[in-house]
DNA sequence: AATGAATGAGAGTTCATTCAT
DNA sequence: GATGAATGAACTCTCATTCAT
């Protein structure tokens, strides 16, 4: 039993470690440039030795696409229960900013997620969680008349559009010359938000929208 | 004379054809998937041939590039001389849908000038003509007084990234469900400019979604 | 003692079970496209336990040649006790026949005594047990007056190399349009056993040979 | 035009180097074990220039099997014409006799049409030209009453079988004690072809055959 | 006894590029 | 100017075998 769990535990180990090492390198490198030799060599082990965990290139990437979109649903869930004192469309602003945020600390994710591809392979999409996550926010924001009349996909996609904007350049572009980053995050998420806020004035009760 | 000016002429028309085949190309199969001989197969030329107009592969990818920037910026130099008739800020909200057709309208400029990248290869990153010239808008917004207190940098990029944002994914992701796209657009572009405004004025009360 | 038996027994078992997997797959994919992973599976053991019965591929394959050699031996000698009844001239057809039989219930024998081939291996060639017993009974039809004078290899070869002839094709060519095998069997066995006959018997005319 | 042909001759002749050099390496390594870096070496050019003139490992060995059946072939037909001095039984032996010539004098192309397999790759099995030829002398022997009753194909198959018998086996064995091998041979085809005889004697009306 | 992780060699094939024609 | 034969490196992946567990 131990030692079964022993050999259990380095294989574990040693998966993990293939997905970091690739993780990084296909960034670095993209798909078709990284050969799995240089993948081994990274790792520090036989190139022989990582079929031994996934079938192929293919799996290998996939495999990171997955968990980066898992991971990325995870960091918006970790917001979740939103106390009473928040309301849901500060709520859904800062679900953006976490949004960009998880891009910027988890830039190799992000990537796998929405910026790398793999040639011939085709998205499948279904809507992935991290969408999935701010359309109920946006649908909790529609349900207590904090946004115009809008559907809440056309709503949800121009929030998404946008962060996915402002997270993926700061990425893959790191050298432009970006003015205060924090700002322009705000800037972004909070203009995507409010311009989808009813014409009510924030001071007075939220009249009926007519129609 | 003559005779040089029709082989100028025919070698022009080649170098044309390798480039829109190679765009097409490269679109579809990425960098390192495209090979030479597929290309030549595909442009009716032996291998051998594309070498006379380019000095290798990374040239040929790069000259796409280029390319695509200088197709971008035209597009919304095109729009240039705006009316007296238009305010500066309609006249941003305009350049930004502009900005968002052009991309539809050259999926492929557009991924060869933000999304493809070539191995290793390193942005130069200088502002692109098409960021410059939404700046140049942002700022006369700011100069009439149309824009809150922020950098003309800050602002411009905020644009910016969130009219990439829908412009990427619209490309990029044909078959996410997207809602009405026009409706996503015009509420990206919107939303990002009115975001901008300075607070309340009377005259401008900033309710209704231009078109 | 009898724990050590029992493991014996199994031991035996199992290695019978690798011989008789290895046979049908190596007849199936050739010697060089069967991977010791593959047989393990087709086994059902891991490909490490091989390696405990033989010591590699080569002696794996060489051992069912072997065994395939002493399989058909065997067959024929199970004829062996020829009743007074029956001549030494219709006991070797009989035996003839007997060779293709074999050949055709245990293809798979008969292909790992004669066809398949190890590469860069050589054949021993001392004369196998099934060329001896044909041998032998050749002898008394020699003894007995019954053939021409020929050396008594000549003879035996004549035969062997007949049988081998329909036997191999009927196994290694099972889509050929072949006429009614029992038929063409029975006329190469006979053909190659009455062309050795004497000339002059009244009742069997059997005339010169032409050359 | 001179400049092409010299570049076609070239390019024809470097085929058949590929070809004959691969015949002799597959026929003593088999499919699997002749490596493309190795032929190349053995050819004395790079292994991509084998992939200039051939597909692929498979499109070349098909190629050299398709190759041997043709010779094969023409080499019985070769014997076409025969004159009128010759009876048709003596032809068919004449034939057998050349067919056993034929594989002793290019055992590589026999063991190409007969013997040598690819893994999985399956005789398409329409008889061979080999075949219809002996086929068709047969036919003229039973067209003028010199066989007995019996199916063409019956008969022709018992020939070929018989002759491939010895054939096959004088290649693949060539350390066997043999005896005298023109002895062996000629018997083998005597018998082979005796054995189909009328037991008519070529003077008198055939007789019905008891059975 | 049995496992299966690990390795290093080597398979077939494709590639960008060069250069003689 | 254009061709296409040639190359040598590099690719993904599989293999037989070993050996620690």
């Amino acid at each position: 039993m131990k030692k079964q769990s022993l050999r259990q535990r380095y294989r574990q180990e040693l998966r993990r470690t293939i997905l970091e090492s690739a993780r990084e390198a296909f960034l670095l490198d993209g798909y078709e440039s990284l050969s799995m030799r240089a993948l081994a060599e990274r790792i520090g082990c036989s190139h022989g030795s990582i079929y031994l965990h996934f079938k192929d290139k293919d799996e290998l990437f996939d495999c990171l696409v997955e968990e980066s979109f898992a991971q990325l649903g995870e960091a918006l869930l970790a917001l979740k229960p939103r106390g009473k004192k928040i309301d849901s469309v500060a709520f859904l602003k800062k679900a953006g900013r976490a949004y960009v945020e998880f891009g910027l600390k988890n830039p190799g994710a992000y990537e796998f997620a929405f910026v790398l591809r793999r040639p011939r392979a085709s998205h499948p999409e279904k809507p992935h969680p991290a969408y999935e996550y701010m359309r109920s926010v946006v649908q909790e924001c529609i349900d207590e008349k904090r946004f115009r009349r809008i559907s809440v996909d056309a709503a949800s996609q121009s929030v998404w559009t946008a962060v996915h904007g402002i997270t993926s350049l700061l990425i893959s572009r790191p050298d432009f010359p970006w003015a205060d980053k924090k700002t322009v995050i705000a800037q972004v998420v909070d203009s995507a938000v409010n311009g989808l806020l009813s014409p009510a004035r924030p001071m007075r009760p939220m009249r009926k929208i007519s129609r």
